[in-house]
Formats: structure tokens, C-alpha cells, sequence
DNA sequence: GCAAAAGTGTTGTCGGTACACCCATGC
DNA sequence: GCATGGGTGTACCGACAACACTTTTGC
């Protein structure tokens, strides 16, 4: 409609993972005004020769040194006024990340920590809004296709896999139709192994038969 | 990553409609190098002080003078080579339309036209791939939100949604089954009229109950 | 032996699919 | 009266939800 103005592409990313049965939210604390000391998503501009899928995948590696981890485009967020700097754009990204990642801290920010989503600080720019709706697409995405894969560990125990379902979907599920629609379905395999070193009746570990995304109806 | 380069944003437009129980996608043919001639799905650059969905909004009025009818955003394409002329990303958008509406024929595109799905021209840029994406998108939302209200006149008989539910999934659906689901959803609702110079028995005259989006499970 | 989590089957209901014939009109 | 599309009901089947007790271990 008019000459190039200024103008910038950013990709935001919202890292969810379950850990003690709650779902959690990756964010950083911002050093710089306007927004010192508010909470944000992790992100970043684009590169000249990048996609915006390839940002995310750097930025994601930069800050838990994943890859191979379940990432897919959300949304592009494109308010005028987003960001009091300027016009820029945001091609938010969800990516799901099994627990117990160390982060790294480096000085770009001022802090980082997971936090459940539940009980979110308030967030910079638009970030609120961009994480509401990346909840909204997780449970949605849960529930048709096999995403699960990436937020938890290689092997684990069914009742794990119920937790992180239920962490996610805010709400409890039966064990017996779980394992039965789980097991019936071919998601996940016995590895034959059991869990070591629990207080009580150790369970059997169990791995994905895929760890890629697959659509496939899970839950109803 | 780096200071700004020039870069700038675009959104693309797939439109669709129904129409003689065909599917079909509008598409422009444009009139420069380096596509001179091939056939595009009609876009245009972001204006200073709009978001991509009112960018799209605007677009699609321009070319077929029709508000209020379902858009929504797609997917961000950012390929770096995607444009030949530069570094381009091109947030693509859905739109669909009721059947019969008079398209804008401008100076800026040699033509303007409807193409069947199935029967596309080869396009321009990566828009052979919006175009795919689009109409994957397109079938899943059908099964699961009213957007269908968006494709047909005020007042269509029965038969026509079907139609357009059938032109759209690619397959056959019981007449039987489909008028059962779609009264007891509460999805249309008679007007008392009967359609007027049909050859052969007239058919009841049905509207939407609502003529905005709802997620429902439309069909299996 | 008791506390704690793991693991297991059956039954009822609902929704979806399959399927074939009569109806109203124009010509 | 016939050709054409409009309009209707039933029966079967599979998927999902509800539901309570036994098993294995650590202490």
C-alpha cells in the first residue's frame, strides 16, 4: 500500500512442558526498558536467510539446547502498535520439550524459569495473549494427534503419560479407558523394563512407537 | 540477527466458493516479470497501520466488494527465495464466499477468474503450496464449525449445503444421514419458503441459525 | 501388615452408517 | 404419465463413559 517503512519479522516462542503434574510455560525476564523486569516469550528476529521456522528452531536450541523437538508455527500477531519500539511482527511458534531440561541463562536477560500456566506473571508486548492462545492449540492438538511424544522422556510409565494428558487438559481421565484407548490405539510399546527405585509397586516403562507427528484421534 | 535489511510483508488470499458442485479457488493472472501471465492468488502489502487480517480484508473487498463473509489466517510462508524480487513473507489468509457474486476486474491484473480445485493453473511464487494448504485446511474446518454459512446465499434448499459439503470433501454423503445431523444440530432452520421455478419438486428454503463461526462437530 | 501407586473387564448408551422407497412438480 | 430431483425411517454396530477391586512393592 505504501513504500517500504521500517519494519521487522520476530518469531516468539511458547515452550510448554509438564513437570510435576502441571503444564508449564518457558519464559525470560527483559533487561531493557520499556519492559524491564516483565516476563516474555523467549524469541527473536528472523534472520536474512532463515524461515521463520528455522528462528524458532535456533532460538528453542539456544535456550534449552533441543532440537528435534516437536515446533510448529501458531500464528503471526501483527497489531500495529504491538510493540512500542516499532512495527513489528510476531510468528508466535509452540514447541513441547520433555522435563527436566537445564535453560540457559545468558546475559541477554535478566532471568528464565518455567512457569505453570495457570499462574502466569504478567507478560510484555502482546506475550499474554500469544500464550492464551498456544493453550488453546495444545489441548486442541492433544486431543487428535500423537504431539505427546515430545513433552515427555524415553521410556516412562503410562500413569506419567495420563498425568501430563490431564495436566494439559485440566481435567482427570479414567485409568482403565485411558490405558485401554492408549494401548488399543499403538501409541506407545512396552519396553519390557520396569521403574526402579519407587517407594511402591514399580511400574512398566513404555516408549512411543512414532516420535513423529502423527494425526491420529487420542482422546474424544 | 542483524539490522534491518529490506524486507517486507504481504498477505495472500485463497478465496473460495462453491459453485455447479465444484469447489473453485480465485485466482488473478498478473501482468509483470517475472510471472507475466501465470496465475496468482490475489494479495498485496501490509499497509503501515493494519494487521494482516484487516490487509486481508481490505484485499478481499477490493476484489469482490463483499464484507462480513469468513476469513481467517492461515500460515506465515517465509522462505527466503519464496520472491524472486526480494526478501517477501507472505502471511496467508482464507476466505469463502457465496456463489455468484460479480468479481472487480482492475488495470493492476490482466484477469480475474474462478479455478476448480482439482484443475488449478500452474501459479506463481510458492502459491501452488498456499493453495494445497489451504484446501486441507478447508476440509478439516468444515468437519467440526459452521463455517459453511459463508459459502451459500441467504436461503438455499438442503440439497445445496450438501452439495457444498460433498464439493469440498471430495466424497459422497447420504441424504438420509446429512439432512438428520444438520436439523438435529440446530445448524439451519426452515424459512417456510419453497424455491420458486425449479423444473421439478420445489424444495423447502433454509437459512444458517447463526452466520458466525461456532466450533461444532459437524460430521465424522 | 499397611500405605501407596499400578494395574485390570464388563456393561450400557449414544452416535454414525448403511440402506430403498414415495412425493411433488413441469413438461 | 414420466422424468427429475426432493424428501423420509429403521436397524445394526462400534466407540466411549461409567464404574471397584486386586496386585506389588517399601517401610
Amino acid at each position: 500500500v505504501e513504500a517500504s517503512q521500517r519494519l521487522w519479522v520476530a518469531v516468539d516462542l511458547a515452550v510448554f512442558t509438564v513437570e510435576r503434574g502441571r503444564l508449564q510455560l518457558l519464559l525470560i525476564q527483559m533487561k531493557r526498558a520499556p519492559f524491564t523486569g516483565r516476563w516474555a516469550l523467549p524469541g527473536g528476529r528472523i534472520g536474512a536467510r532463515e524461515t521463520v521456522e528455522e528462528a524458532a528452531e535456533r532460538e528453542l536450541e539456544e535456550k534449552t539446547s533441543l532440537t528435534r523437538v516437536y515446533l510448529e508455527q501458531l500464528y503471526t500477531f501483527s497489531s500495529p502498535d504491538r510493540d512500542p519500539a516499532g512495527r513489528c511482527l510476531s510468528v508466535a511458534h509452540m514447541a513441547l520439550i520433555p522435563p527436566g531440561r537445564p535453560l540457559a541463562h545468558t546475559a541477554k536477560y535478566a532471568a528464565i524459569g518455567w512457569f505453570p500456566v495457570e499462574k502466569l506473571p504478567p507478560l510484555a508486548f502482546d506475550n499474554a495473549e500469544i500464550a492464551r492462545y498456544a493453550i488453546e492449540r495444545l489441548r486442541a492438538k492433544l486431543a487428535y494427534t500423537n504431539v505427546a511424544y515430545s513433552l515427555l522422556p524415553e521410556r516412562f510409565p503410562l500413569a506419567e503419560l495420563q498425568r501430563a494428558y490431564e495436566a494439559i487438559l485440566g481435567r482427570r481421565l479414567d485409568p482403565r479407558n485411558f490405558r485401554k484407548r492408549i494401548v488399543a490405539m499403538g501409541l506407545v510399546e512396552e519396553t519390557g523394563e520396569l521403574k526402579a527405585g519407587g517407594a511402591h509397586r514399580p511400574a512398566r516403562l513404555f516408549r512411543f512407537t512414532l516420535r513423529e507427528p502423527v494425526e491420529m484421534p487420542v482422546l474424544a
